[in-house]
DNA sequence: GAGTGGTCTAGACCACGGC
DNA sequence: CCGTGGTCTAGACCACTCT
């Protein structure tokens, strides 16, 4: 468990703040092995001195990975090196993006594209009057040339003004935060069914086949919904798959 | 928006951290809607002296509560209370506890109860050798008498002593932290089949009705994985109902 | 320019875990 | 007992936003 000092570099001049710049490079050693799973960390008033640097500065760069679940405090023992393998917790990505992540090649088909009014479920989740005219966007998701999903969004008029090939070529959530929207919080529901006929042929399943569901909606963060989702995933070819963390 | 200022108890002899304390009453205060969204939270130095507090030690219980969602700063601007409704993210929370949290009077059912050789997905999910022995638990989920979920769980060996009855009067995770085990993460897939003849009669649905599955590895804070969970759940009766937060 | 949060310092004392 | 992280103070300067 004894550790021999790590080497790490700070630029004072840098506008990256110094707790950022440490806890990076914390990360890095981890995530290459160099920092053993299980290993202290040496405490933090040494560390602090070994790097002139205070020791809340310190304790703040420790801190962002013990909230990323990558580090373990224990008072009186010290800092640890998570054993068990953290992947990502779970994040408020969009499907493109995690397929892309998975070397998927995801692709988008738009099937429909306009507005329309909104309907009173679609309303109460967007908190726009009934019947006011909203973004409606229809899409199919492939992944190597298979259909894997079927997305239908709602979207505030006036909030986003892609056009269909920037549709196809790039998801929602990208082209949001492009448009200098910042995302906060989404509120989901996940679930399953059959496939209805209709369903079925457009995502290549039997009728009757099981579908998961998922509905979201997501806030910016002024507390403004900005979008509003109905979706159906082929169960054969997708599954929701994320880590959580204990919340202490 | 002008705040009228709030007022805050500071017990310094509380075991309690000022921090806490401080956030746990802004919390409330925002729940009860004492704090209006979107109003501002006055700024932190004021705020500091106001209380007979450092500024670090404001920002602390502030920054807690930016954590959870339920404020977001703005340099320039302040520090404002979300406007939307932020119900809890995602929690390393047992079904059981979900259930009664909704008032839905969960019962459990329990079918199997022993000790097995681990097969190779039982294995490779909790790092133990194939064919260990490890602990194995089988039972029905119910809520108002009705079946809701089968839930399979494999535990290593000698890390909970519980019973048959034990088992019967609560969730895993309770019976877990009150043996003294630290919960740290879990990796979680979700996704959704079709019901076997078997499993339909288990879970009160007819063959073929789609169920959603969730396969789940939990570890303890060192990295120890302490549960593997294989579970079924009827999708006309459950789903997964969660909020997520962006990752700043 | 005025006001806000963002970062940082150099100390201090306390609580808990292991020896 | 000693070493660890947990909490707290009283300042400082900077960067950003709004008017």
């Amino acid at each position: 468990m004894a550790q021999q000092p790590l080497h790490f570099t700070l630029d004072r001049t840098s506008p990256v703040p110094l707790y950022f710049q440490l806890s990076q490079q914390l990360e890095a050693a981890i995530e290459q092995g160099v920092l053993a799973p299980g290993s202290l960390l040496g405490n933090e008033i040494e560390l602090a001195g070994r790097l002139g640097l205070s020791r809340p500065t310190v304790r703040q760069a420790i801190q962002s990975l013990v909230d990323k679940g990558l580090l373990v405090r224990r008072r009186g023992v010290g800092t640890q090196v998570v054993h068990s393998q953290v992947r990502r917790p779970l994040e408020l990505s969009s499907l493109y993006d995690d397929l892309e992540a998975a070397g998927q090649r995801p692709a988008t088909r738009v099937l429909h594209h306009g507005t329309e009014p909104a309907t009173a479920q679609v309303a109460a989740a967007l908190g726009v009057p009934e019947g006011t005219e909203v973004r409606y966007v229809e899409r199919l998701r492939l992944a190597h040339g298979e259909p894997v999903a079927h997305l239908r969004n709602h979207l505030p008029a006036g909030l986003l003004d892609a056009g269909a090939d920037a549709l196809a070529e790039t998801g929602l959530y990208r082209l949001m935060r492009s448009a200098g929207i910042t995302l906060h919080s989404a509120r989901q529901t996940i679930g399953a069914r059959a496939a209805t006929a209709e369903e079925a042929r457009l995502l290549g399943e039997p009728e009757g086949a099981p579908l998961l569901t998922m509905e979201r909606t997501t806030f910016d963060d002024t507390g403004r919904a900005v979008e509003f989702g109905s979706h159906l995933y082929r169960a054969s070819r997708y599954s929701f798959d994320f880590q959580l963390l204990a919340r202490p």
